[in-house]
DNA sequence: AATTATGTCAACCGCAGTTAT
DNA sequence: CATAACTGCGGTTGACATAAT
């Protein structure tokens, strides 16, 4: 059944999509490609708003678009991204491949957000203060850059026959590997430590928390699983990255770095 | 079986930031 | 520089499905 119904101040059709409205707007992106939003009513030859068309095609009709359940992974990416940035949907998606900012925001609310709420470790005081997001208390990840003099002092970067192998536990591997690169950097680089080193450090040193928020959404037996050896090489083409792109959207360096610790 | 409560998710709305004029 | 137009985001709503009574 059809629930759509005219807007009586525009006059445009509000509600569910029907397929030939969906037709019609997937050959308008194929003829004239996204964006230009304001245009596409009238190239699709329909009667809908510019948003609703927007909307539609990013949440709906894009092609890759992931639907059904959330793996463990995602999950475990979505806990960890929302602690730092809060609710940027967008940005917590982004590094989701295949899910839009609405999936992430539907599955956090009905899904995630209850669970939380109600977990035994979150009703202590200290975690209820400690998960109140704040503009001030969100760091910003960024694209890392090193000087060359920096770069010539983080040794352990550069030393193959060093290998993190994957003998321990969860708690102790990422002790072990996101401590390590964060502190080495500290101790090794002194004044270069940027934020999103600082970035990387808060997302690891959250692991106690993360696992016990994992447990209480109840995937955490289904994340009792070994990861691949670090390989320092990978590990350092992604840290070394030259050149530093704007803006803090485009930190997907550390998001290979992240799937590689993972 | 009928009714009510609850959960899910697609879609809408309003606002803020960006770009064009 | 000011204003308008456009775009994208997050919060919220409401229709529908499912579970509980």
């Amino acid at each position: 059944m059809n629930t759509a119904i005219i807007a009586k101040s525009s006059g445009v059709r509000k509600g569910a999509w029907t397929e030939e409205e969906d037709f019609l707007l997937r050959k308008c992106i194929q003829n004239y490609g996204e964006g230009k939003w304001h245009l596409v009513p009238i190239r699709a030859g329909l009667n809908r708003c510019r948003k609703s068309c927007r909307l539609r095609w990013l949440n709906y009709l894009r092609p890759h678009i992931k639907r059904g359940d959330f793996g463990w992974d995602e999950i475990d990416l979505i806990l960890r991204l929302h602690k730092l940035l809060g609710n940027r949907w967008s940005l917590i998606a982004g590094r989701l491949p295949g899910r839009t900012a609405n999936d992430v925001k539907n599955y956090w609310n009905s899904h995630l957000q209850k669970k939380l709420i109600t977990a035994p470790h979150r009703q202590e005081k200290k975690y209820n203060t400690a998960l109140k997001i704040t503009t001030k208390n969100v760091l910003r990840p960024r694209p890392r850059t090193f000087s060359s003099s920096a770069k010539n002092n983080i040794s352990w970067c550069t030393n193959k026959s060093t290998v993190i192998t994957n003998t321990l536990d969860k708690d102790e591997r990422d002790k072990e590997i996101g401590l390590n690169i964060c502190q080495k950097l500290t101790s090794e680089t002194s004044s270069t430590i940027d934020d999103g080193v600082q970035w990387w450090t808060s997302l690891l040193e959250n692991c106690k928390e993360i696992e016990e928020d994992v447990a209480a959404v109840g995937i955490f037996e289904e994340k009792n699983k070994l990861v691949p050896s670090l390989l320092h090489d990978e590990i350092n083409s992604l840290t070394m990255q030259q050149g530093q792109s704007d803006g803090w959207d485009d930190f997907s360096a550390d998001i290979d770095l992240w799937n590689l610790l993972n």
